[in-house]
RNA sequence: GGAGAGGUGGCUGAGCGGUCUAAAGCGACGGUCUUGAAAACCGUUGAAGGGUAAUACUCUUCCGAGGGUUCGAAUCCCUCCCUCUCCGCCA
């Protein structure tokens, strides 16, 4: 959520830079109804100050006995008044809560200008793709051919876009999940959160998930609870309704947890394998900090989810996404994409993004500022560390032999009780 | 699932229709004293929002959340949420 303020003193300079993504702020409607806002409140708050006068001196009148008949007759007009404009206030600002609710953030300076996907910019390779001398072949393939991944069953068990992993391959998958937990809480610094991954609709609104994309979400309405699509919305909304002190920041959270997502919208788009599923798991990484450190902090987040393609030797590249491509709550985002050679192009294993106040905002995280004691809005961003499902892929096309079989990567081979192939 | 107790400012905790402009204590901050510190004493002490150029001044809202009654609600009524204790069930 944009700062209420921004949009009132500076509305031409808000409406430039969202048009940048290709959104269109209806200009005449905000400004009319700022302009009503502002003259329903005045009067609104004029009205409940002369009711409070007027309801102390009644009170006193009727403590010294005195005939209140008229005074109260009085207070009933002014209430008649009042009642009117709280109705008319709460509805405007109904309106302009749903309006302001429904802008995204305003990009960063230095995100690049552009429509869709083929306008982001790449900024840096790691690796080079391997060269094959044999026919290769994709992930669903290999996965299928070793009795080890099973589409139909899972399809027969709940539908389709879920998929059932078997021995080797399920352990390579818990054993990515313990080497990106690892490497993230001892080299990096994150801390281990274990969290709910049933959440309220409160923790989405922070977020940014609603009110905008309900349809992407597993609702239970029994409940009204919803399965997380990210480990991002439980932890960031650790922070949700809290003053932190200055000394409680950077938070560095790191969790694994399963992910949940309708894929309402995408029904012809990668269904093929296991790239697009309704259940996948991810290791997050999330960061709340102060709003001058941001911007560093998203270089380091970055590193951090780089740092687990490197050790697991797969190549990829890092690009930050334009203007026409970026996430509705993100004011900067940088994508990690590795290489698949079963497609032979980048895909995208992870996405770190800087939030900026937009969180915030909604989630009321602030900060006590320790040199002029007011509160602050913090800074929140975060990054999946990585993909879990996404990276078993990229390991399985990448480290696939001639024969079918996968070698394990280096730094795996300790969680799989030693062995180096998975035949 | 059954029975009971409770949610008040950073914390403890009083208040149960009208000077609540929320007591008191603790903590925190500032000051006096001191070579320095502690102690003692004095003072300050929340959040969100509006008007405004304003960190000046001022107004509104906030006692778990949302409704209601009333001229007036922390206080009365309704619904919901959460916490704790005991019992039952259970990984």
């Amino acid at each position: 959520m944009l700062e209420p303020q921004i949009l009132r003193h500076h509305l031409d300079e808000v409406t430039e830079k969202l048009a940048l993504r290709g959104v269109v702020i209806d200009h005449a409607r905000l400004a009319e109804l700022e302009e009503v806002r502002k003259q329903c409140q005045v009067e609104t708050e004029e009205l409940q100050n002369e009711r409070n006068i007027r309801s102390k001196s009644i009170g006193k009148a009727k403590a010294a006995g005195e005939e209140i008949t008229t005074q109260l007759e009085d207070v009933y007009q002014l209430n008649q008044q009042l009642k009117a404009r709280e109705v008319q206030l709460g509805l405007i600002q109904t309106q302009l809560n749903d309006l302001l609710m429904g802008l995204p953030n305003i990009p960063h300076k230095t995100v690049p200008i552009g429509y869709s996907e083929k306008d982001n910019i790449e900024v840096r390779r790691w690796g080079t793709p391997r060269m094959f001398e044999f026919p290769y072949k994709d992930h669903a393939d290999l996965g299928t051919d070793l009795k080890l991944l099973d589409f139909e069953t899972a399809a027969k068990i709940t539908g389709s876009r879920f998929s059932l992993l078997r021995g080797d391959l399920a352990r390579l998958h818990r054993a990515l999940i313990q080497f990106m937990l690892d490497l993230h809480t001892d080299e990096h610094g994150y801390v281990e959160v274990n969290v709910p991954y049933l959440v309220n609709a409160d923790s989405l609104r922070g977020t940014g998930q609603l009110p905008k994309f309900a349809e992407d979400l597993f609702h239970i309405a029994e409940y009204n609870y919803y399965l997380i699509p990210t480990a991002e919305v439980p932890l960031t909304n650790i922070a949700r309704n809290v003053i932190w002190k200055a000394d409680d920041l950077p938070m560095k959270f790191v969790a694994h947890t399963p992910c949940f997502r309708s894929e309402a919208g995408n029904y012809g788009k990668d269904t093929r394998g296991m790239i697009r599923q309704h259940q996948f798991e991810k290791v997050e990484l999330v960061q709340l900090v102060e709003p001058d450190n941001s911007y560093a902090a998203l270089e380091e987040l970055t590193g951090n989810a780089e740092a687990v393609l490197q050790h697991l030797e797969l190549p990829y590249r890092v690009v930050s996404l334009c203007t026409g491509d970026l996430g509705f709550s993100a004011a900067k985002t940088y994508d990690l994409e590795v290489w698949l050679p079963g497609q032979q192009q980048y895909r995208e294993i992870s996405s770190c993004s800087n939030f900026e106040a937009f969180q915030a905002r909604r989630m009321k995280a602030r900060l006590r500022n320790p040199k002029t004691k007011k509160t602050t809005l913090l800074h929140t961003l975060n990054g999946s560390g990585l993909a879990v499902g996404r990276t078993l892929v990229a390991i399985m096309e990448n480290y696939q032999d001639e024969g079918g079989r996968i070698a394990i990567p280096k730094v795996l081979q300790n969680y799989m009780g030693g062995r180096t192939y998975i035949d």
